[in-house]
DNA sequence: ATAATATTCACCACTTTTCCCCACTAAATG
DNA sequence: CATTTAGTGGGGAAAAGTGGTGAATATTAT
């Protein structure tokens, strides 16, 4: 396991599309980085080491699946390379932000191997729907040794 | 079984969201630490390296499937790694602070292989509620050898 | 083609938060 | 009673995050 990515920060979009990603994740993400449209709708940052070998995974995957085929497009369409600012923010481009339905408050979440954003009303109604099923599958994950 | 936490504590959160992890749990629990959203609305505190094994469980996991990036979501999110200041105090970050409903006095649990962070309303209610079922639970395990 | 307008991007200034340190109090130890 | 250890609180430097300005580039209209 050489990537680790966790925690929720919450962070503001100012009127020209730019977030900050917190410092402790983008340590760990590297200088280039790639955003592409995510699932649930919300928006997946990657490092471009990452990046690569999902690039290599797809390539392994039978193009004659139609689901393979319009997974793979979806995820490469959306996607863009980008770099930290001076002050550590990346500028999202109107389509993603649409995509996600970014308002001003957007809270980015660490995931394994990587960084989520979400619009803050996203987000909490992904707890609260999710929330007592995610605590009783951790429940056998905790207790389990 | 290599980690031994137990005892109970009461101490105060301050303004700037620090507690003091009392003594002998630290000395158990070493310096590295990850702190994460528990069950029953309390936080759950690792050591990393029983952190990381609970993690070796689900690495394999396949983001495709929605149950799958649902769960690891929803623990990595909660999940951050910390280190003890010069007073023994770690930071809890906002979101978990509500998450876990704390308030100025928080009780600290030893529980086995981790401590738990309790608001002392929930702890208590948590004790009221329990208490009766708990003496007969724990009645046939002392019983049992 | 040139001027006018808009967009992008690097940079700067400011605010807020975090983190490290010190000082004090309370409790435990000898 | 003195000395050490644990816990509490706060000040201040440094880092992180926020918002804006203006130059450079691109886009559009004339």
């Amino acid at each position: 396991m050489n990537i680790m990515l966790m925690g929720e920060y919450h962070n503001n979009l100012d009127l020209k599309g730019r977030v900050v990603i917190p410092s402790k994740l983008r340590e760990v993400l590297g200088d280039k980085i790639v955003l592409t449209r995510g699932l649930d709708n919300s928006l997946f940052l990657y490092s471009v080491a990452t990046w690569n070998t999902l690039l290599k995974k797809f390539d392994t995957l039978a193009f004659t699946e139609k689901d393979n085929r319009n997974f793979v497009r979806f995820l490469l369409s959306g996607a863009i390379t980008l770099e930290f600012d001076k002050q550590g923010r990346i500028i999202i481009p109107t389509y993603l932000q649409e995509f996600a339905s970014l308002e001003k408050e957007v809270v980015i979440i660490g995931s394994l191997n990587r960084v989520e954003i979400w619009s803050n009303k996203n987000w909490n109604e992904f707890m609260k729907d999710n929330f007592n099923r995610l605590s009783e599958i951790s429940c056998n994950l905790f207790n389990s040794n």
